[in-house]
This record gives C-alpha cells, structure tokens and sequence, in this order.
DNA sequence: CGCCTACTTGAAGAGGTTCAAGAACCGTGG
DNA sequence: CCACGGTTCTTGAACCTCTTCAAGTAGGCG
C-alpha cells in the first residue's frame, strides 16, 4: 500500500461528496503520512490540535494527568476521522493499537482547506458529533456504573461496532490490551480481569484467545451494562 | 425581552457571519423558543437530536442510566451552542439551572438550512469540537481523578469560564446546587460536600453563600486538580 | 520448547458511598 | 426587621466496592 492510495481512502471516505481538484491538491500538499506498529511511541505531538484520519490499523487517543494517570478518552478504527487536542491542562497523544496508517492535518490548515467546501465540512461536522456521543456514552459510564456495567458496556458497544455475527453469538477481535480496557473504563486491569472472569463464570462469553471474545449472550451483556432500556 | 431579540442574539453570537437573508428567515421559522426556570421540567425532549442557543441563563445536559442514575454531561451557558442527542443507550435532557431562554431547532432541518452558509456551519464545527474537548476533560476527571481533584478541576475550570477577578482572588457565582455538582464530577452530594470543607479548612476558598465562592488561592487550587502542569 | 510478557487470582487496605442526624441558608410571612 | 419553616448543605460512622500489593498461570513469539 502506498500513501497515493491511503489519500484516497480518505477521499473516498471522508471526502466522498464534490471537492474542487485544487482543494484536493493542496489537502494532498498539507497531509503528512504515517504508519505504526503497537509500541511504537505516540504518533502525534501535542504542540497544535491536529486533525487525523485512520487509514487502517486502530489507535487510541490518551489523556494523560499527572502522576502518570493515563485515560483513555477513545478507541478509533479504519475510516474514522479523530480530533487531537493540542495540550492544555491536560497532554494527548494518539498510539496505535496494531499496524497502521493515519494521515494527519494541521486542524487550522484543515478547516482552512476545506471550508469552502461544503458539503465536506458538514461531514466533518457529523464525524465531531458523533466523536461527542460517544464521548457523552464514556462519560456516563466512567461517573455512574459499575465496574461490571462498565465492562457489559465496552463489550456491547465494541460488539456494535465491529462484531461478526456468528451461529454462536458474536464474535470481537479487540486489539487493545486489558490496560487499555482498564484507562479507557476507569478501572484497573485487575478490576477488568476479575469482571471478565465473572462475565465467563455467567456464562456471557468466553475467550478463546487474549483478544479474541465470543459473546455467546449479547441481550445479558446489555441487561448488564446499566443502559436506559434495560431498566425496570 | 422578546423572542425576537433572543433570535438577534443568537444571530449576531453564531451566526456572525455572512448569512443570505432568505436563510435567515427560514432558520427563524424552524426555530423554537422556550423560557424555564430552575426546577422546571426538562425542555428538551429525546425523540430527536436537537441544536439547542442558550441566549441567557444555565443550564445542565443531564445523562440518564438505568437504576434513576443521572450524570451531568455538561454545564452550558449564556451563548453557548448544545447539542442534545436523542434517545439510544442513554436519554438525554437539558434543564434549566435558573432562569433562562432556549431556542432550539430540530438538528436535520438546522444542517440543512446553514450547510450552504460556510462561515456559519465552520463556526458550528468550532462550537461542536469545543464540546469535545471539554468532554474530554470531563473524561480525565470521571476516569482517573480523587474527589478532591475532580473538585479543585471543576472550581478551576468554572473560574476560567466566569470567574470575575476581585482584590482577595477569583469570585463565583455558580447557578447548580451541590447534587449537580456531584452528578456533574460522579460523586455524591456527601462527598461534594466533605471536600469542598476541605479545601475549605485549607484555606483555598471560602463560600459566603450557597452559590457564592470566593477562591482565594487559584494555583492552589490548580495544583490538587490533578492536571499535567502541576504534575512533578 | 522455553522464556517473557500479559493476564488471572488472592488478600489486605483505602477512598467513596450509604444511612442517619444535625446545622445553616433563604424565602416567606408576621 | 425578625421569626419561622422547608430545603439544602454539612458532618459523622459503618459499610462496600475497587485498588493495591503480591503471587501464580498461561499465551504466544522466538
């Protein structure tokens, strides 16, 4: 894969309505690649807000408080379009998951760029809302529930995302490390082992595999997760 | 006040830019206009995404989970722009923390309508990814903060917001009780309570009245936030 | 096949919640 | 202007969930 044709899987993806060729040419101009491995350090510095797009591959966006706390504010995947704040009170920095490629923009540039084009800044536009749903959906999470909802969630959600339906359930490849799941759920990684471990007792899911989980019994994983619909 | 005037402040706040008169007359048309007090029924109803102008007043975007569980997802106020999603894992209203005048628009028609206005749907943009970041924040503070760093960020950020600088240090007036702070920061109204006489006995602020607080010392305060600057 | 890292499990401890009571604010009415 | 009453806030003590510290197990890559 070459980086022409990771641009155009932006394009296509993000950028499918009408764009000039001129727009084009100089997004294509203001882009800078790049591909990562998991470990691989932060691929983007906190110096300006950056706008980047994930080509392939997954990455999580971490925030990171003093004393070493790190949260994980989100998880994003191939096609997804995420916003990385330059540092303020707190530092961001977005790792990847697996192999990846991203394509990242100065966000002053960026808007720059493409506000004249209207029908991709609305794109833009709906990608940022639901980016604060979801942040929204996190922040319920992290301040109302449970470490067991938390976990019913995350799966539920990541189930809703990327799952394969298969004949016994659905089944996840999560690229993320159980330390992951623990700064991104607010918990620790012991926590998110020992409620995994009563979701396999319960008969929920099993795990064949360190990232691979079979959820035999999505509709007890929602009625776990402390949602609206599951109350009484 | 009439509604008109709430419409021209909302016009000349967001929509400063160039508009075409006949957009105008349309946005004002899907326009709704409300006016609620504290303790006043939500306003906002969850059948629909909505796009939500406070032209004066506060008011609270609160997060339903099951087990009548709230969470406070963000405090907004006068000239801020909300977006309040409808219903899906969680419900979502908006509440009025005092008196105050709403205008909302159905968010379909309210895109439809400004999409051709480029500066306009820029600046929606930049409103949208304001609210993102501070969610963000609220996700540090949710995921991996103490009560007294939750606390000490949310004084910290509320001065930075409308703080009024006098000779002893920073005043504030804040328009929700305690138990919304507590749903704002996922902590009980005990727990508010127990340290804000903390920072309280440490001689960080003092609260002359209920709503009043005077923060004598801001880099204090700063420091027991927990953000990455006051970090060893 | 073996080692290293990631995950799991166990037991003690801390921070926050819950339950319960008391104090202070503040609008109301005298 | 002050007394009153209700609500909101504050404080206290027992409990519980999650964390911390520690050890053991199992993937999975060489």
């Amino acid at each position: 894969m070459t980086f022409t044709n990771l641009f155009d899987r932006f394009a296509s993806g993000i950028l499918s309505l009408s764009m000039t060729e001129a727009t084009r040419t100089k997004l294509e101009a203001a882009a800078r690649y790049a591909s990562a491995l998991s470990g691989d350090a932060p691929i983007v510095g906190n110096d300006k807000d950056q706008i980047v797009f994930v080509g392939s591959g997954s990455v999580k966006l971490v925030a990171h408080a003093s004393a070493g706390r790190e949260q994980v504010v989100a998880f994003q995947f191939a096609g997804d379009l995420v916003s990385v704040p330059a540092t303020r009170a707190h530092a961001y920095s977005l790792s990847a998951l697996d192999d990846c490629e991203l394509i990242s923009f100065p966000a002053d540039e960026f808007f720059k760029l493409v506000q004249q084009e209207e029908g991709i800044i609305l794109e833009v536009l709906k990608c940022s809302l639901v980016a604060l749903a979801n942040c929204r959906e996190k922040a319920i999470t992290l301040g109302r529930k449970t470490a067991q909802e938390r976990l019913a969630s995350f799966l539920v959600s990541m189930a809703e995302r990327g799952g394969t339906p298969v004949d016994r359930g659905v089944e996840l490849h999560l690229p993320m490390s159980r330390s992951d799941m623990g700064d991104s759920l607010g918990l620790t990684i012991e926590t998110v082992s020992r409620q995994l471990s009563e979701l396999r007792a319960s008969g929920l899911l099993i795990t064949p595999s360190r990232s691979k989980f079979l959820l035999l019994d999505l509709a007890g994983l929602q009625a776990r997760a402390g949602h609206i619909r599951a109350a009484a």
